[in-house]
Formats: structure tokens, C-alpha cells, sequence
DNA sequence: ATGAAATCCGAACCGCGACGGGGTTTTTGT
DNA sequence: ACAAAAACCCCGTCGCGGTTCGGATTTCAT
């Protein structure tokens, strides 16, 4: 047996070494280019034009520009799922997640672009990212109701909210203040908004 | 002297009587393509053949695709000012006038398309409707923010709410339900969210 | 009716887009 | 050191994109 993970004994070896920071770096151009001009006009050229690599190389390690986009949004998905804790049981917790991933965001605007432009392109049902972002944001929905049910069953929610519909509202003003702030970015702070919102629906400070 | 306008005695007559017909559609179909594609991934090939035109009669009323997007820009905008009245002393007034287009494009779903898709593609700054935009959320944003002054001078707005503030975010709720709504439907009544928006920051209801 | 203006079209230009075939270079375990 | 896998690239294919040009066809004021 070989002392790797033993996925297959055949001959195939695995990987070269930068191959990984290689893989990274086009994940990161494509980010930026799709961010920039949508999945459907942004070019393959482009993206390896930034990676300082020809078309023909960059299509060895994503086999098709629909996979490339695909490794994208499953990377950005990884990211946020670290900063977030769907599972806390405490709800002010995953609410505070939600602020420090607005805030972090904010300090990488590229992330911000590709999600308004793609989630709006993909509004078109043929498109490839289509089911990916009904399938977002049926659980961001689902994610952010629940953390507001346990906070309305711990006491802090104010009377008159519906946990569902806050939830759908909230996310609504983080998209919508998305837009005008990449607008105009000096003008609006969304991690605040946010906030504000927050403080508006509850009968408590989120954070301290 | 003609009898028509004399804008000039020369020579030229004006268009043909279906022109004006004409022009309607292709700037129906653009709006459909737009909405659908966006303007970059839009093609004219696809608005010529839902006008049933070749490119090169397109081309003859619209002499670049750029002055095609204008033209669907500048006509909905048109529509639009037809149904607000940004000029009313009453403040309620205006914000009626808002929720009626609300209701209205829920009706017709490629205008909410149309800006939704354009507005998120032209946060380029390079994109040809990236000024556009710009000044259409200043005005925007300057408009309802002036209509709640007016109402909180009525001494119908309520403590604690900023008038910039709420219409930004006013704006926002709109922008991120309308996406959220054509992903689904069936899921949102974007008018309904906004009264319920409004009856949190008023203190009388907008709508008897 | 008629002729000039307005409208419309076919064909062509030229650049860009995704992707494929087949060869070359680089890395790696042995 | 040395094969063989992995990584990479040149070149070509083929279709789509906006726009142009010269010529046909249609409309309308006279």
C-alpha cells in the first residue's frame, strides 16, 4: 500500500506540489473577472490573461468555464460557512456571525460584486448558476428564520415580528444595500445598517 | 410654411406612419432581451428576430446598440414618472404613487427584470449604463428621502427615523425583494412588503 | 402618378468566444 | 537517473457578436 491516502493503488500519482496555489490563483481571477462582468461575458481569456496563463492551460485544471464557475461559488460557499455557525444554538450568535461576515465582505469588495451580479444574471432560468442561488437563498431564508425563532423563544425578538418574514427582509436589505454601495462605496456602511435593522426587530443589543 | 411643425422648410419628410409602431416593439423586444441577457450577453441578432427585422433594419432606427439601451432606459423612466408624482406637496402622496408602480411592475415582470439585471451588471464602471444608474439612485434616494421629510413635518413620521436613512433602505428592501421574487414568484407580494415597511416607520397608514 | 426620402435587407468584415488535438516541458516517485 | 504522469501551450475550428455598405422596396407629399 502506498503511504498516501489510499484512494487507488493503480499507477496515477497525484498532484505537483504548487498545483494547489495554482488552482488558487485561477479560483481568484475568476472571482474577479465574473465579479466584474457576469458569468456569461466574462472570457476564459481573461481570467488566464490574469493568471499569466494561456487559455489551453488554464482549461487543464477546470475542464469547462460552467465547472470554473461552479468552483467558484463552492469556494466563496466554504468561506462564509467558516465565519457563520448555522448551528449555534444560541440565535444572537448566529446573528452576530451574519455581521462579522458583512464586515468582512466589505473589505473584500470583489466577493460582494460576484454575488449581486451573478445572483441577478441568474435570475434567468437557463442559467448555470440558476439553482444554485434558489437553493441559497431558500436556506439563507430558512437559516436566518430559525436563528430569529430562537431568538423570539428566549425572549428578545419584539412583538410583531415574523421571524420568516424579517428573515426575508433582512436579506433583501443586505442584497439592496449591496448594490448602492458598490455604487458608491463611501456613502453607506452595510455592516451598520444591518445593525440598525436589527436593533429594530429586537429587544436587545446583537452585539455588546 | 407647412402646416407641421416647422422645425425645418428643407427638403426631408418626417417618418412613415407605422415607424412609430415600429420603434415600439423593437424597444419591447430590447427590454425582453436585456431583462433576459443584460445588455453585454443581449445581442441584437436576438431583438431583430423577436421583431421579426434583420439586423440592418434594427440598426436604421437605432443606429448602435448602445443608443438601443438608451432608448429602453429613457422610455421606462418616462412610464415611470407618468405613475409617481415626484412633485406632490403631500408626501403620502408620493409614497402612494410609489407603491401603484410597485403593484404595476408585479405585472410586468421584465421591467423588474430589466433593472434588477442592469443595475447589478452596470456597477462597472465602464459599463454604458453605469452613469445611469448612479444618478438614478441619487435621484432616487433624494426623492423619497424629501417625501418623508414632508411627512415627518406632518408629524406622521416616527421618533427616532432618519429620513435619508429609511429611504435608502426603502430603496434596498425593494431592490433585494425584486430579486428574491424572480427567483419565486409566488413566494413575495413586493407591494405588501412595502406598506408593511412603511407602517413600521409611520405612524397612520399610507393607503385607507 | 411620381420621385425623393424613409425603410429595410443580404452579404460581408473582423474580432472575440469556448473548446479540442497533439505535442513539449516540468515534476515526481522510485 | 529515468520513465511516466501532470502541467502547460500553440494552433486551429467554428460559431456568435456588432457594425458597414450598396442596393432594393415601400411610403407619402405633391
Amino acid at each position: 500500500m502506498t503511504p498516501e491516502a489510499g484512494i487507488k493503488a493503480g499507477k496515477p500519482r497525484g498532484p505537483y506540489r504548487k498545483t494547489r496555489e495554482v488552482r488558487r490563483r485561477i479560483l481568484d481571477a475568476a472571482l474577479e473577472v465574473f465579479a466584474e462582468s457576469g458569468y456569461r461575458s466574462g472570457s476564459l481569456r481573461e481570467i488566464a490573461s490574469r493568471v499569466e496563463m494561456s487559455e489551453a492551460g488554464l482549461l487543464h485544471h477546470f475542464p469547462s468555464k460552467i465547472s470554473l464557475l461552479e468552483a467558484v461559488l463552492e469556494h466563496r460557499d466554504e468561506r462564509a460557512s467558516r465565519i457563520v455557525d448555522h448551528e449555534a444554538h444560541d440565535g444572537m450568535q448566529m446573528l452576530r456571525g451574519l455581521l462579522d461576515l458583512a464586515r468582512l465582505n466589505t473589505k473584500e469588495p470583489g466577493v460582494v460584486e460576484l454575488y449581486c451580479v451573478l445572483a441577478a444574471e441568474a435570475t434567468a432560468p437557463d442559467h448555470p448558476a440558476h439553482d444554485f442561488f434558489v437553493a441559497r437563498y431558500e436556506r439563507l431564508r430558512d437559516q436566518i428564520g430559525r436563528a430569529l425563532e430562537r431568538v423570539r423563544a428566549d425572549g428578545y425578538l419584539r412583538d410583531g415580528v415574523d421571524p420568516a418574514r424579517a428573515a426575508a427582509r433582512m436579506i433583501a436589505i443586505w442584497d439592496g444595500l449591496q448594490v448602492q454601495w458598490l455604487f458608491d462605496r463611501s456613502s453607506i456602511d452595510m455592516a451598520d445598517e444591518l445593525v440598525d435593522y436589527l436593533s429594530r426587530i429586537l429587544t436587545r443589543p446583537v452585539e455588546p
